[in-house]
DNA sequence: CATGGATGCGTGTATATACCCGCATTAGCT
DNA sequence: AGCTAATGCGGGTATATACACGCATCCATG
């Protein structure tokens, strides 16, 4: 294996594995990971601003514009304007709850077979590490 | 901080604070992290085909062709042909080699900086691990 | 209440990424 | 030599991502 001593090339080939396991893993929910992970914040936040939703997501703002319209495009989630017209709030449709609880299963069953391939003590010593580093930002 | 317990979510999300902590870093020399990855690929590997390095980087083959593209168009790198009059070789240019040498500093003062605020046993550490779930795939 | 700065968004542009399909070339077997 | 399978690659398409710019709205201060 050559492997990298560069903290961030591995961490970016590493999230591309696991992103591409979790990709296949949602693709009978027709979903990808990204998509899922936003529901799930949108999930947990009542209809948010785009700007509120992207810095709960860590994402760039535009990005997240673009992101939301592909799932509004697909009928998962709506845009409706708040009381300050500058705002625009987000929240899932029926249709995206159901996509959503649909992916879950699939998602538990990743999550199930990557913890025991991986370990859970290492798992959870990997998102505490993931966390702090993040926290540095 | 509203953190997630999916170990893949929050693998993307601190990948992409570290990336854009590199990317600002190597923006001097005119590189971002991923042509960055790909130049020190390069470096390592001599001449290699589109679809070894691509391997060698954990990138889909087609992703890599259109990366490299770019540095060719920027004079770093020149695709040659090979025997196999099917591969396309990848070789890096004295203009590359400058331009990832510039890098170079601008990607030490960065890691070093990160090794600093972190904490070179934590980043060993998440070195490690990220390795051994990397090598799971 | 008028106006200048702050805030929230969308768009333009560029790169990064992956999947599928088709073409050219090669290798292997008969 | 000839056919079939495998290999290497480019292009089409779609999503993901970020930055810079500009527009609309809001707010605070005079």
């Amino acid at each position: 294996m050559t492997t990298t001593h560069c903290l961030c090339t591995q961490l970016r080939r590493t999230a591309r594995g696991v992103t591409k396991r979790y990709d296949d893993a949602l693709a009978g929910a027709g979903l990808t990971t990204a998509q899922f992970s936003l529901l799930r914040h949108l999930e947990r936040l009542e209809s948010p601003s785009i700007t509120d939703l992207a810095a709960a997501m860590g994402l760039e703002r535009s990005t997240l514009g673009r992101n939301v319209r592909v799932l509004e495009g697909q009928g998962l989630l709506e845009l409706g304007n708040a009381v300050d017209q500058r705002n625009r709030l987000v929240s899932m449709t029926a249709l995206g709850r159901a996509r959503l609880d649909d992916a879950l299963h699939a998602w538990n069953d990743a999550q199930l077979q990557l913890t025991q391939k991986f370990g859970s003590e290492k798992r959870a010593a990997l998102i505490a590490l993931l966390d702090e580093l993040h926290a540095l930002e």
